[in-house]
DNA sequence: GTTGAGATTGCCT
DNA sequence: GGCAATCTCAACG
């Protein structure tokens, strides 16, 4: 176990999904690097949560990741997004942390060749992001975090004025674990995904 | 200029 | 067959 694993598990995975936030994800991409501050972020329980896919232990070759030890990379594809999650707690406990959205930081101009769009729609959603980083494939599906181009720096970022948490998006409300407030996300950044207009800061962004 | 609802779409939760 | 996202468009203020 790495120190930087140790990161990763240890403790409750709806902490460390919170104390991700203002971390930075970084890619190394073809183009150069590209990185943004992470200001949303969804807490998966694993085998007891209904929204998580490995509910009651599921184990396919799709869900195998989050078996992996902590911080291995989870890369899957919906309708015809990629997600970007990170699977947490020891080898055998399919626990998970959804990245949601980033605020770029290093590589803006590479992040618009990659996904031509206006203002705060470049990053503001998990399958945006990874359009805007440029990754387009489950290339790095199963690799370690720590060793991996597509990386967290967890000793770089800033730090959120104040943490909100709400039920997580787009998960079925008749589930019975569906409305717990697994979702964090910096408070009026503008790069949250839903967030409105008005209750975006575009001074501060959330940061202390 | 903003917001919410409906259509779209490829792959497997 | 269903869907954990995104895009488009029409109604609203």
């Amino acid at each position: 176990m790495t120190p930087y694993q140790t990161f990763f598990t240890n403790r409750p995975t709806q902490e460390i999904a919170q104390t991700l936030l203002g971390k930075v994800l970084r890619y190394d991409g073809p183009n150069g690097v590209v990185s943004g501050y992470i200001v949303e972020t969804e807490a998966y329980l694993g085998q007891d949560d209904s929204a998580a896919h490995a509910f009651k232990g599921r184990r396919t070759a799709f869900t195998e990741p989050l078996y992996g030890p902590p911080a291995t990379i989870y890369i899957y594809q919906l309708h015809r997004q990629y997600m970007f999650d990170i699977a947490v707690q020891d080898q055998d406990v399919p626990q998970g942390v959804l990245i949601r959205a980033i605020e770029p930081k290093e590589g803006l101009t590479i992040m618009q060749e990659n996904r031509p769009v206006a203002g705060v729609n470049i990053t503001n959603g998990p399958g945006k992001l990874m359009q805007a980083l440029g990754v387009q494939s489950k290339e790095m599906n199963m690799q370690p975090l720590e060793q991996a181009k597509l990386t967290v720096d967890i000793t770089d970022g800033q730090t959120p004025a104040n943490i909100l948490s709400s039920a997580r998006i787009g998960v079925n409300a008749d589930a019975k674990t569906g409305l717990h407030p697994y979702r964090y996300y910096v408070a009026h950044n503008p790069y949250v995904s839903q967030t409105k207009k008005r209750d975006m800061d575009f001074t501060s962004r959330g940061w202390s």
